[in-house]
Order: C-alpha cells, then sequence, then structure tokens
DNA sequence: TTTGTGCAGTCTGTAGACAGTATTCTTTAT
DNA sequence: ATAAAGAATACTGTCTACAGACTGCACAAA
C-alpha cells in the first residue's frame, strides 16, 4: 500500500522473516491472507508476488464495486431510520488534512475507509467482507499509480468535494437522487483513475 | 458439505492430521483458506469450529446472491453475442438423475454448479470467486438442513423444473423477462429453504 | 561467439518438537 | 451434595530443521 513494493515484485519468505522477526509458518499463513485478498498471487514453488493489475482487472474491481455499492444503498434506503453517518466526519477531516499536505496515500487511505464507514451501515457483514477486500485491491492500484506520478493540491481538494457532496446527498437527499449520486460517483471514479501502465518488474525480494 | 459435522463443531488438528495423513502446518493453511471462505470459523486459542449460521447469516448469504445474479445478468445481456450455455446441460442431466435418485446432496451439488456457471459465463473472475464462495456457503446451510429432514421426490423434481425453466429463459428471452425471472428464482429459493433450526453442538473432534 | 549442460546456491514445502494456555476432571471444603 | 480451586491433560501457536525443486551462473563444446 506505501508503494514500496510495486506490481509484480517477489516476497521471499527468508528476507521478510528477517525483517518482521517472525519465523515462516505465521508468515506463510499471512501471505496466504493477502492471496485471498487478492492481494498476492501464488505460483506453486514459486512463491508470491505482488498482483500484477491488468486494464480488465481494473475495470472488474470498478464494475463490481458499482454493483455492490448500489446494494448497499438499497439496504441502507430500506432501514426504518437511516443511520447518522456522525463516524464519517472524522475521516472527512482526515482526509483534507491529507490534501492539503499534499498526501496522496493518506487521501487515498481516508477515502477507502470513507466509502467502506458507508457500506458498514448497511449491516450486511458479508457484503462489508466483501467490499473491504475490493477497496484493498483499489488502493493497491492507486498505491502502484501513486508511484509514477502524483496528483496536484487541486486534484486532491477536489475528490475531498466530491466525497462531502456525496455524504451530504446521503443525510438529505431522496432515494431517487442518492442512487443516482452513488452510480455517478463510482463513473466518475473509475474515469478519474490514472490507466495502470504496465510497471516493469523491477526490484526483487527486499 | 456431506452433513458429517454439523455447525458448531469442533475440528481439532491432531485428528484430521491423523486422518489425512499431512503435517500440521500444511493443514493449517487449509483451515485458514476455509476459513476465509467463511465455511469455517477461528477464535484465538480455541481452534476451529464448523460456523453455525444464524437466520441473519442465511438471509445475508441469500440477498447477497440477488445482488450479485442481478450483476452478472447484466453482464450477460450486455455482451455482444450471448453464450450458449451448453456446459450445463450436463449438469441439469445430473440434477435430474440425483433428483430421480432421491440424493437431496447431489442436487444441492448440481444447483450450486448450475448457478455458479451461468454467473461465471458474465466472465467477470471476481464476481465469479465472490459468488463461489457465497454458494458454498448457501450449500452448508442446505448440508445442515438435509441432516435433519429429507425432501421428498416431488420437491426435488420440482426444483429441476424450475431451473430448466431458468435456463430456458436465459437462452430465448429478452432482457426484462431475464432479470424478472431471476428474482423471482432467487425469492423462490430463500422461501424454500428450511428454516435454520438451532442445532446444539452436540459431536466434537473426530 | 553462442548455445547447451552441469553445478551450486537459494527458496519453497513439509515434518517434527516444544512452550504456553485453555479446558476438564478431580479433590477438597463448606 | 454442591461449588470452588488446583492439577493434569490436550490443544494451539511457534520455532527449528530437512528434503525437494527451481534459478542462475559458469564452463565447455560447437
Amino acid at each position: 500500500m506505501s508503494g514500496e513494493l510495486g506490481p509484480g515484485d517477489k516476497l521471499n519468505e527468508p528476507p521478510l522473516v528477517e525483517r518482521l522477526g517472525i519465523s515462516r509458518p505465521p508468515l506463510r499463513e499471512a501471505l496466504r491472507v493477502l492471496e485471498s485478498e487478492g492481494l498476492l498471487e501464488q505460483t506453486p514453488r514459486r512463491g508470491y508476488r505482488v498482483v500484477n493489475m491488468t486494464d480488465k482487472d481494473v475495470e472488474e474491481v470498478y464494475s463490481l464495486r458499482r454493483a455492490l455499492e448500489a446494494f448497499a444503498v438499497d439496504l441502507l434506503l430500506a432501514q426504518d431510520k437511516p443511520p447518522s453517518f456522525d463516524a464519517l466526519n472524522p475521516i472527512m477531516a482526515s482526509m483534507r488534512a491529507a490534501a492539503k499536505r499534499g498526501d496522496s496515500a493518506g487521501v487515498v487511505q481516508a477515502t477507502v475507509q470513507f466509502h467502506t464507514g458507508i457500506v458498514a451501515a448497511a449491516g450486511h457483514s458479508r457484503l462489508t467482507d466483501v467490499y473491504r477486500s475490493l477497496m484493498l485491491q483499489m488502493q493497491l492500484s492507486m498505491a502502484a499509480n501513486v508511484r509514477s506520478e502524483a496528483r496536484t493540491k487541486g486534484d486532491l481538494s477536489k475528490g475531498c468535494d466530491r466525497h462531502a457532496a456525496l455524504l451530504e446527498c446521503l443525510r438529505t437527499g431522496d432515494a431517487s437522487s442518492i442512487r443516482h449520486e452513488f452510480a455517478e460517483h463510482g463513473e466518475r471514479d473509475y474515469l478519474d483513475r490514472k490507466p495502470a501502465l504496465d510497471v516493469e518488474t523491477e526490484a526483487v525480494s527486499r
């Protein structure tokens, strides 16, 4: 997520064991969890690598995200008393702070928390789990892009405004405008993203 | 899936190691995979248990399934040339054969394959993975029910007819009727299921 | 100079063993 | 007789060690 590793980089166990100060069995179980999250891929007898997402992969992540968010919105609208989303206020604050610092990674982090918080409010644990895993993959693809070029502060604060508008719509809007706003937002995020340029598999294990 | 283990049953590692003829590390990794699939749950220092699905869990599985199927149908309808679904023919045949034998577990197995095949035809790998995991959970909850009472052959063959109708609609129907048929089918499956009766945690490890 | 083969180094997959902790049974006290 | 406390047992979490396989390099031959 920090961009320290790039797509396709190998994760060899001995260096990681050395660095983390644990032994191989718990490390291996952790790697398998990351694989099930879709962040690493494993080939037998050749270890783990950071996934190298193709354009199709990115399109899959964003399209599934839109579908899941639409479902979450349906659940939220069906609730008797709509949640207040107060828990999102500090996340919005940290997003704005990161944008002011020009901290792209911080904005991405807060964005993931923001959207995950909304979906979690739907009260559907399986949906939340799937969505969280999907957002991690999205965060990974964004981290790969942050490596190549950083966004301007203007872009970052514009993203904050869009999220603020989405939250405002959720709190005060009617059903159809909420649905429309989410569809718009998901589409916009997909178009705004930088296309996944095929990064060379450069660094090896560290 | 066979019903040999019931909800809440403990899975202790030593007996499994003995039975499978492997050592603990690979067993532990396998258990962690089953946990990530939502079939087992793990509590620290207390090992793994078969998940005991509450009514809310079952409702979550079926509602998420409906949402994912709706998304899959959208993808299928957006394809230039619709797939033939020829791969589903042998699955339908084995479902009918199982129904004729009164083999509930076989029908469930074929049903899972049938639906997974349709979703997989949408060509969305992440959707397919999530859906497959979800169907395994559904299969598990059904296996728990098969323990208590078996369905009659009439019920089983009726289920086959419903699936045949769904497939026919997919092949020849228009967009709106396909969407309607899927929504109907998912709702019907949810209503037809037996409510998850709270089975006592009876057997221990074996 | 280039290509193929062999060897060495390294990593993964697995096995076996040990320490810490939860559970259960037994014993004792009320 | 029941409940609580302690001890014994068994299981989980972790570590070290070993075998098999792949990768990379070097050397030799064409």
